[in-house]
DNA sequence: GTCTATAACACGATAGAC
DNA sequence: GTCTATCGTGTTATAGAC
């Protein structure tokens, strides 16, 4: 385990004030004040509050498409894919929920990475939608509409970061599973 | 149909520059450019931008709030509850996808109204929960974590702002029909 | 109803002392 | 590594002319 340095601090606590009020409404001065310092020092340890922003979104960002690569290069079936995804989320998520947060929310605020970061979120939508529709070619997967179940997936499990502080005491094993049994076996009895 | 005033259009306008880039980084000036005219003539219109929060945010909740109580209060099964809920999110928010953002993104930004919105949220995942068990009780609806089925399905809902305005192909009632088949009935065949 | 001008203050960021 | 002081600019909102 890494040592956490200052500009981690920093880092993480910006992260945590900017899923309360969004990175605009959070200021530098009420960052220091978070860190106990004052905002002029907080330049001894970055380089902007932009670079803040681009240093939590892209990290995650990149995360999501590295295990994104590795499920879809993967031998499983369509379904067993598609609760790999969850599993993915629900594992990055618990390690960073305010990260998860600026990801989801502020991403447009990204000036030098925009399209970087838009890129990779697309490629990574293409990937489930692709996922659906094989499990759909290959009758592992009813017949709807692909767009509206991977909508209804990937906006579910964007918003975990929203749900998992709430949830301690679950787990992330059991999180993962009883929300693929609820996303994909649905809840009618 | 009502004449759509002045102030009218200025809200809408604020509603849609609010849904790009969030309250706190709109400026008085984007929405005077974007209105065609000057910031200060905005306010022979409308009281200070927080004013403008509240307006978009406060009437869709209370319509929210309205349409669960007509649900709560029908003698439907819990299943067919449900699905009247999907109805009234898809209706609501086809009707105004950019004020659902600031609804979703920007309600912290509420001063005076904030403890007044919490409340009215508060009690409408309350209610949706109180349906989810009543159909469980009933065996209509599988004995999963009636949490995680509210979660998933309110995430999925709440974010349909996101998506409705890109599939514009796809009418109100189809969407609630085949999005309601997605949470209720899941995707495995 | 819109304009120009401006008040009063908050913002991100830098310079330089310690 | 943190501080005080400050620069230059952007912010919401008001006053008063037209």
């Amino acid at each position: 385990m890494k040592q956490e340095t200052r500009k981690d601090e920093i880092i993480n606590t910006a992260a945590k004030l900017f899923k309360e009020k969004g990175y605009s409404a959070v200021t530098m001065r009420d960052l220091a004040t978070a860190m106990g310092i004052k905002a002029a020092s907080l330049y001894n340890h970055i380089n902007s509050k932009q670079d803040i922003l681009k240093t939590i979104i892209i990290s995650i960002a990149e995360e999501f498409t590295t295990g994104m690569h590795s499920i879809i290069n993967s031998e499983a079936s369509s379904i067993s894919k598609l609760k790999r995804v969850v599993k993915l989320h629900v594992n990055i998520t618990s390690k960073n929920t305010n990260g998860m947060a600026s990801l989801n929310n502020d991403w447009m605020h990204l000036e030098d990475q925009l399209n970087y970061y838009l890129q990779l979120r697309n490629d990574y939508e293409n990937d489930v939608l692709n996922i659906i529709k094989e499990g759909v070619s290959s009758s592992e997967i009813k017949n709807n509409n692909p767009e509206i179940i991977m909508f209804s997936m990937l906006t579910t499990l964007r918003s975990l970061y929203l749900w998992i502080p709430k949830k301690e005491d679950l787990n992330a094993n059991d999180l993962a599973e009883n929300l693929s049994e609820v996303l994909i076996e649905g809840i009618n009895k």
